[in-house]
DNA sequence: ACATGTTTGTTAATCTTTTAACAATATTTT
DNA sequence: AAAATATTGTTAAAAGATTAACAAACATGT
């Protein structure tokens, strides 16, 4: 699409932080806003902000800045944020309740539209209007509602598990809460995210400066 | 402690999972690993892993390997994790409610000892055995049970002053899962980590391909 | 219309991180 | 006991990312 050449992982996690910015502003009645107003209320340098769009192209005017509105555009277009994503979730228990009543994804374009677990206990359960459902469904359902990306909030011990059949329904994204490295085939996409990680890098720097 | 020179920020990350395998490998008792294997497990290369080993020490036996326990403990003393943390909540809403209840945390020394939250409706209310508390508690709690790491889970309106009582009351690392850049003191080391943007990236690269 | 002041996009320089290569050291085999 | 094999720690090379600098482009004021 726009992927000229290859674009630093650090940039799509910037964007983000470009983006809701951008959307503020616009809501506030801002018409123009400047590298370094983005620079600001995001954390880095106006340099960086310049450098992280100029991988996509030519987006605002010299002398004067970026209409925000357009930026904001621009950027959901490039994150493939224009249009909605349908997500499922594997694990109803606690971290996986709370995923699919997290307001935040709605938000951003994702709609959680099915959720699973392996427990019989769980299965039947209604968590944020959605049945809990059974594994055996997953194939299925995600066909049905057209997931496209998933979830994994399970045990690391189930985690391997739970990802194969994610991929074998096709769903092409995933987001892994589980403390363990699951391996996936070449074109899907799979992110680790570990919770008790960022604590300990918390305690790292803690540790670090005395 | 240790901190010869910069140690890469991405090199922290892996230290959590090469002590995560090592504790496995111990608990099969297994008596020597390898980089190799250490690199499989956790999927990096295995230069990657004497490499970012290397800023720390000598661990290892050359022409053998490294002792599961003995680098698990040495990792867990870098991390800072050769002893528990106190860790506040602030945030009793779904996620707030789901990081209380989260197993993975005490696994890795981590314990959530209060919870707050502005809601008076919330306030009184019991999560994981923990009252909810007022804001206004907040400091002489963190004094009472030695907090030193706090976790944001408010609305992203809410993120700043929540973090500035938190390091009004002599809070040190905290995460923020709010998805909104908040500033902190120098000596405060502060981490975002932003759900929405974890899918994100899951999407820009689905629309890379294609 | 010209000079002054802004702010982008881009190139070059710097800094950081990863990968590769290999000598040093241990183990196993013959 | 020597040769072959394995694996670390370390140094050098390569790749990647950030920062700095500045020409190009626009706006404003005189």
């Amino acid at each position: 699409m726009f992927k000229r050449f290859k674009i630093p992982e650090a940039t799509i996690g910037r964007l983000t932080s470009y983006s809701r910015f951008l959307k503020e502003a616009d809501e506030k009645g801002v018409t123009t806003v400047s590298s370094q107003q983005i620079a600001r209320a995001t954390g880095v340098t106006p340099a960086q902000v310049r450098k992280d769009l100029a991988y996509f192209g030519e987006f605002g005017t010299r002398g004067v800045g970026y209409n925000p509105r357009e930026l904001y555009n621009y950027i959901m277009k490039i994150l493939g944020l224009d249009r909605r994503w349908s997500v499922a979730i594997v694990g109803a228990g606690h971290l996986g309740t709370a995923l699919s009543l997290y307001k935040g994804f709605a938000e951003r374009g994702f709609d959680i539209t099915c959720i699973f677990d392996a427990d019989p206990e769980k299965i039947g359960k209604k968590i944020a209007g959605l049945e809990v459902r059974s594994l055996e469904e997953l194939s299925q359902k995600v066909k049905e509602y057209n997931v496209e990306l998933g979830i994994v909030a399970v045990p690391a011990a189930a985690a391997q598990e739970v990802v194969d059949i994610m991929v074998g329904a096709g769903i092409k994204g995933i987001i892994n809460f589980a403390p363990v490295n699951v391996s996936v085939p070449e074109d899907v996409v799979i992110r680790r995210v570990d919770l008790a990680s960022q604590l300990e890098y918390l305690t790292y720097h803690l540790g670090e400066t005395r």
